[in-house]
DNA sequence: TATCCATATGTAAGGGCTTACATTAAAAAC
DNA sequence: GTTTTTAATGTAAGCCCTTACATATGGATA
């Protein structure tokens, strides 16, 4: 039986070789066949040909229906949308991208998307793109330059109409490091999120993160802490402003402020406990401090965490405000003051901003939004 | 001065329309032009053509160089190379897609993508992905149903490669609500994370959520509490699954549950402020609980609020056990018990089964891991 | 009735890539 | 030195749409 087959196999081969046709073509379409992809033979999918032969009438007439474009009478509509029906056709989107060479997809790339406040925009772009008729591709990119730098290439090859950066990790302090958004920024338009590049092509929405910060630390020292301690885990463009928001709180309060009073957690963005030992490894190598400012809330939170291990009386001898007013803020106990930066109002903001400048409008390059100290249990009510 | 200008316009029309040219084409080319976008002139994009001419090889030349193809001389290879660079060529996806009918690109679809557990997911299928080679298209459907199917069709007019399901509630107690899923099979693989669907070409991967909770609510009624409130949240395959190993457990060690024992939160998925006063309706109510187990971690930790605010010893008079294992269960004070469904190697296997499919092998049509009881400060340890 | 238009439909040319097949040049075998 | 093989490159077809332009058809206008 073996044999039998192992002969007839040999025979058709042959039979084959005789008009020329090489082993590798006849692999090619008797097994390895493309058209056989994730288990389901994808049988030749139906295309406007398809429609315009079933419905007897030219691709062009079938793409106008497709289009609503103007000139169809009512009669070939109702037959070319009958056979449509018929036959399930669904549009290529590639050859239809081909020639507009738009497929109205909008990048996004965050650095997390799992972290809570990148989440949050995200949801917040994708939503609003959806309303506006666009998809989101998205790019998770790590905290890496040549990632991101990888990650836009990327989106570019795959003609996205637009990128938005989310999070202001994307923008270094380093100018020639922000290289990478300016060349993206000569093919489409780039927007960024809490963050600031000069540019063509290249529109920032952000909070004013500077002041936000500056009034925080301003109310703490206001209601009697001085020994404050700056808790942060970004060197973003950002964070460079929360941070000098703080210091300069803190010098024109006339009170000096030592570089180890700046805390930077290295660890993930998630790890409380890591946090928290961190501030218990720095009090226990002899700072003092009975505030802590942080640049996140799960700083915050871990703050607080710290805190209570301690067994300070919260917010009388030790007091705490976070930042970005997420969920988390409602969690510990007692809950975070925190500084909400207005996601959604960015997002919105951002959003309306790219759209105008897709339909040619003139936009403005620059949006700022102030922040608002939400005051709960952490802090002294004023 | 104005009536210059209109003069010297019209002349040009005239001029023009001489040789023949309609007004509209004249609009075409010089007001309305597509090759003006985002405020920014598009050059005629570099092609391979350019590369071939500028390289002085043939475009197949230079597909195979950027295919990695075999059979190129390292010479030419450099050529080739260098044109690229120098011109800042990025390949049109879409002509490549037209032709090879795939563009590597994976749709995502999750409810609400900055619910911390389902953000956490979309992290890790993206991640995943990328190191495939493929891309995600991300669609945030919100849990109504027609949306689901509108973004369902949109991702594969986009022809993604596949589609994943994150999260049990795109999966529906009525069969016949699930049709589109299956229909959505028939063109690409469908994978589902938490839910279990029958199907061609649908595969599943799970974690064991009715043996967890059977698991945990055994662990409570041990501990000693027998009043146990069960607070969920979504109607969803799994919040099913956990809901009959609830009672199941209840029932085997002999406790009778009423109905409002089952406490079904309506708000929104962040709102635990919102959820703790449900708690505290509840018992002012009149029902006697001392255990809450929920089906997420934010019930979770509503209920530690709640049990806080009303006195209680945690865990000695008062035990809460969450659900996920999130971030959420390290920040409350007592930290929360969680049922961990190990999200990161569920993701992993979903993604591998996924690529599996596409390269036409044989893959397990459901996959179910089981959880893992993390136990922290709100239940006794054993 | 002859002329002109508006409306409805068709034809064909891209758009940028991959790849089977054809061709050429160089190396190996004779 | 001639023939065969192999490696390197080129040619051209095809992927499925959109759309400018051409054509056909009927009705309104002169």
């Amino acid at each position: 039986m073996k044999l039998l087959q192992s002969f007839s196999c040999f025979y058709i081969i042959f039979a084959v070789t005789a008009f020329s046709v090489s082993i590798k073509e006849l692999l090619y379409y008797f097994v390895i066949s493309p058209t056989h992809i994730g288990g389901v033979v994808k049988e030749h999918s139906v295309t406007i040909y398809d429609i315009s032969e079933q419905a007897g009438v030219s691709i062009a007439t079938v793409s106008r229906v497709l289009n609503n474009s103007s000139n169809v009478s009512e009669a070939t509509k109702k037959k070319v949308l009958n056979a449509i029906k018929d036959t399930g056709y669904t549009p290529n989107a590639f050859a239809r991208g081909l020639g507009l060479n738009t497929m109205k997809t909008i990048g996004i790339l965050a650095a997390d998307s799992s972290d809570l406040y990148l989440a949050k925009a995200i949801y917040y772009f994708e939503e609003e793109l959806r309303a506006n008729g666009y998809d989101s591709l998205l790019c998770c990119t790590g905290y890496a330059l040549k990632d991101k730098k990888a990650a836009i290439d990327l989106l570019i090859s795959k003609k996205v109409d637009g990128i938005i950066l989310v999070g202001s990790n994307f923008v270094y302090p380093d100018v020639a490091d922000n290289k990478y958004i300016l060349n993206a920024a000569e093919k489409v338009p780039v927007m960024l999120l809490n963050a600031e590049l000069e540019g063509n092509n290249i529109y920032c929405v952000s909070s004013d993160d500077y002041k936000s910060m500056y009034k925080a630390t301003g109310e703490l020292i206001e209601s009697g802490f001085k020994n404050i301690l700056y808790f942060y885990n970004s060197l973003s463009y950002s964070g460079a402003l929360k941070e000098r928001g703080f210091r300069d709180a803190m010098r024109d309060a006339g009170i000096s402020v030592v570089e180890r009073q700046l805390q930077f957690f290295e660890g993930t963005r998630e790890d409380v406990h890591g946090m928290a030992a961190q501030l218990e490894k720095t009090a226990s190598a002899g700072l003092k401090f009975n505030a802590v400012i942080a640049a996140d809330d799960t700083l915050g939170l871990s703050a607080v965490k710290y805190a209570l291990s301690k067994g300070y009386k919260i917010p009388e001898e030790f007091s705490v405000i976070g930042y970005n007013n997420s969920m988390l803020a409602n969690c510990s106990e007692p809950e975070l003051t925190s500084i909400d930066n207005k996601l959604e109002t960015l997002c919105q903001k951002l959003t309306s901003t790219l759209m105008g400048v897709l339909s040619g409008e003139e936009m403005p390059k620059k949006t700022v939004f102030s922040g608002e100290i939400v005051t709960r249990g952490t802090t002294k009510a004023k």
